[in-house]
DNA sequence: CCTATCTCCTGTAGGC
DNA sequence: TGCCTACAGGAGATAG
């Protein structure tokens, strides 16, 4: 499941072999996503030099002069570039030709991602326009983040999986601040001090950036790799995440379980209060 | 504005 | 072996 790490990831692959490579050709094997692919995908895109590539959140941004193409890729969505002329796989979604012979494919067997479409400022984009900070931004800190959470009467935990909160957490990295941060999931995300907000996001920053390090976290039901196919490796460095039942790293004591709001957050009981 | 709940989708794992 | 159910989860929609 594609977080901030894994998309970043993606970025640092594809930028500087993307960057000023010209789109021969865009296919949609089958457009049926989350949402249907927009017509300008297909109509705007073919033709154009690929100026940059960005990432907000955990979307990839495919940048071009004639507009961009906002990529997410949902929990089972990947990237693979290779070169072209491969039969499409099974749940191969969207293919980019390049002139140079490449190939990117868009793979998503359970089809939650999105390519979305901007002719002009991505970040106007109604995907894009309600994220909150960067977090690994210089401007992201404490204070900001106790700006954010303090009005909010939900658990810590839902909290931070709020996109217009805090941009590119997801429920691994969400556990794993929360624990590195010594902060109960369940805690009200309203009833958490300043310090406790300025070491909530300075463990943020400090598990997205370990895991961008890893190449991100490689799961063994979900398989997310890089877009050369290069799995990640923070998975080893996770702290709580998968692990109920097994001895806290740090402390020994059993971790724990728990749905909230439909989804399951792991902590430890003795070294999050 | 905020919160809680449901929904989309498909591969996989577990129970029987 | 096969059928059934539950589960994984991001984000948008909806109701309150």
């Amino acid at each position: 499941m594609p977080e901030l790490p894994e998309v970043e990831t993606i970025r640092r692959y594809l930028a500087p072999r993307l960057a000023g490579a010209i789109v021969r050709d865009v296919v949609v094997h089958d457009g049926r996503l989350r949402r249907p692919v927009p017509r300008g995908v297909r109509s705007d895109l073919p033709g154009q030099r690929i100026e940059r590539v960005d990432r907000r959140g955990k979307y990839l941004l495919l940048s071009s002069a004639a507009g961009t193409a906002i990529v997410h890729l949902g929990m089972s969505g990947s990237l693979r570039l290779t070169e072209a002329g491969a039969p499409p796989a099974t749940h191969d979604r969207i293919e980019l030709l390049f002139a140079a012979g490449q190939s990117l494919r868009f793979n998503d067997p359970r089809r939650f991602g999105s390519w979305q479409w901007a002719r002009r400022d991505p970040l106007d984009h109604p995907a894009l326009r309600c994220l909150g900070p960067e977090p690994l931004d210089r401007g992201f800190d404490g204070r900001g983040l106790r700006r954010a959470l303090r009005r909010r009467s939900s658990a810590v935990k839902l909290a931070l999986l709020d996109q217009s909160l805090v941009a590119g957490v997801g429920n691994i990295y969400a556990s794993e601040a929360l624990f590195a941060a010594g902060v109960r999931p369940t805690a009200r995300a309203s009833s958490l001090s300043p310090a406790r907000c300025d070491r909530l996001a300075v463990a943020i920053k400090q598990v997205l950036a370990a895991a961008i390090a890893c190449g991100g976290t490689t799961l063994d039901d979900e398989g997310y790799a890089s877009a050369d196919g290069t799995p990640g490796r923070f998975q080893v460095e996770l702290m709580v995440y998968g692990r109920a039942g097994e001895p806290c790293r740090r402390c020994g004591r059993a971790i724990r379980a728990l749905r909230q709001g439909q989804r399951t957050t792991y902590f430890c009981p003795r070294c999050q209060r």
